[in-house]
DNA sequence: AGTTAGCACTCTAACGAGAGGAGTGCTAAC
DNA sequence: GTTAGCACTCCTCTCGTTAGAGTGCTAACT
């Protein structure tokens, strides 16, 4: 499609401009690159990859800076596949492994790792199974008639509430109406136990009450979403007012962020990148976004991201993110099956 | 310590600068509060303000604004003890109620309320006791000999984590061993624990040493800390240069959040006021924060706060926060006597 | 035919001068 | 003790000017 040459051009003005934000001219190139030919020759090439929308000038004078175009064009051809340093995988894998237990921490670490290495926004959704059936539930008495209802999911997922009964049980009593339920009930849907509403005592009807509308509840929910590196974030340069920053950040809130995860369903492709104004959000258009989904054996699945500027390092981020989810993956497959 | 009238100014020009966000002058403050006396005779109260400190002028040709010692005279002595309007009190305490039961929900459900009704941004201290003893665990075969271990802390606390014996066990073994082991630990700490290790099997034994690293790790651990509100907080005219954002997203991460809530431990005080250079934290100069404790009965006990700058509306503040503690108090009551 | 040096041109960012305006402090009169 | 009047200060806004960066075009070169 693009000249061998010019495609060159364009990949060096991509790097140069992720580096310095700052538009870059025809000289640059030239010594900055070693280029063999000289700056006009450069320029001519410029000004047709502006007349084919690859490169932008935000003013007559000024230089050129790619446009969303011209990066979709940078990821899909011109950059190669980097792997992450050796000596960063360890790192990261070990500090997985030293919290491969704490199931609950997982995402915090994961989207902490994506920010702090990426130095951009990192989003993580934490593991959700589409199907929502229970595996087991406990009752722990706290006080009087009060208890505690704990609901385990399929998927790891643990669920708590506070339920209260017309008059306090025996301790026994509670252990083996908790049984009782369990063996009644899991593997079951919300819907598939509410068909099963057999014969209850009173005292069972409110816990099985409970439990559907913490399933119900369940369902509805997505998956937790964890942010990190907000700081990082707003540092870049293109948001040194505050009008861009909030603008991104209502983006984020209202971006229902279910919305940006479905796209990374394409299949054969582990990495989607979404750029600027490919976002279905025009709030967003400063922006680009890096995704990879993970898991999905046991119908257990999730995603991570990392959100940046336009101008962001993307086979960086394309390296973190692919390694993320795949470290992800695999730990969740130890967990799952 | 200040006359009456000169007070009375401090107190409108607070009220006005809050408002316009910007230097009042002594014509304003004629004319909006309807004064007896001239903008002359309020200029000579002002150079006398200034003099005290109360008061500064950002340059010579400018208006006023209150410096810290200024606020810290408002809060104190010349602002009302506003109460919530009544319609408001009621729509939290339903909102409140209706998830009452979800207690994970409750730091997020608080925080939102916050945010949203002062306009700043609201951090909440989900309940946290100081003592880590056991209520119960449970254990959930998951495949194989993969089984995950659920902690129930007093507090209502429930963590979950992952084990690994050396080969599966029937699910009656399973069960009976949870029942044993909390008969055993029930009601202890972690080193309790340590000291009862009596004849254990190897199964047993993998138990509880994950159960103790469990609470360990959980006594380390301060109470997770829920923000909401923040792009509001970033609208706020103080921030309209990112620099001065970061400042104040550095300061609340390193502010080592447990920090600012020992000092709303001054007895007789519901609500503690913090103000700009009143922080031990340079960076917070240009924030105040509104704070409150809440529960302790049981040993539980978190924070709510409001976090703005220094020219917020602080009787509102106050009234919010107050209002939203008493709350949390009152429903972690119903739960933990 | 592609490449390049030279040059006129355009546009921005930076600086400074000047005008307008807001608000003050001081003084003198009430 | 209060206030009108007034000179003064300092900010903000605007406008012109300048320096510099980078371009596109043309004409010459390989």
């Amino acid at each position: 499609m693009l000249t061998d040459r010019r495609a060159r051009i364009l990949g060096f003005l991509v790097d140069e401009y992720v580096d310095s934000v700052q538009p870059v001219g025809s000289r640059t190139l030239t010594t900055k690159y070693g280029l063999q030919f000289s700056p006009a020759t450069v320029r001519n090439e410029m000004a047709r990859l502006e007349e084919g929308g690859y490169i932008a000038q935000p003013h007559t004078s000024a230089g050129r800076i790619p446009s969303d175009k011209g990066y979709r064009y940078y990821v899909e051809t011109l950059m190669g596949d980097e792997e992450l340093p050796l000596t960063l995988q360890q790192t990261i894998r070990h500090q997985f492994h030293q919290t491969a237990q704490h199931l609950e921490e997982w995402g915090r670490l994961a989207a902490n790792i994506l920010a702090h290495e990426s130095g951009n926004l990192a989003i993580v959704m934490t593991p959700h199974s589409r199907e929502t059936r229970l595996r087991s539930l406990e009752l722990v008495p706290m006080h009087g008639p009060v208890v505690m209802l704990i609901t385990v999911l399929r998927g790891a997922r643990v669920r708590q509430q506070m339920i209260q009964w017309e008059s306090p049980m025996a301790l026994e009593d509670v252990a083996t109406m908790a049984q009782k339920l369990t063996l009644l009930y899991s593997g079951l849907t919300a819907t598939e136990i509410r068909g099963r509403s057999t014969t209850l005592s009173p005292a069972e009807r409110i816990v099985a009450t409970a439990l559907m509308d913490q399933m119900v509840h369940e369902e509805k929910a997505h998956s937790v979403t964890v942010f990190d590196g907000l700081r990082q974030f707003l540092q870049q340069p293109e948001f040194d007012r505050t009008e861009q920053v909030t603008e991104v950040l209502t983006a984020i809130e209202d971006y229902n962020l279910p919305n940006i995860f479905p796209m990374a369903n394409i299949p054969d492709k582990p990495v989607t990148i979404i750029i600027g104004s490919e976002h279905p959000e025009g709030s967003m258009r400063r922006c680009s976004v890096v995704v990879a989904r993970y898991g999905g054996r046991a119908g257990v699945e999730g995603a991570v991201a990392i959100l940046g500027p336009t101008r962001m390092n993307y086979p960086r981020s394309v390296s973190m993110v692919k390694y993320t989810a795949s470290l992800m993956g695999e730990l969740l497959d130890s967990y799952f099956v």
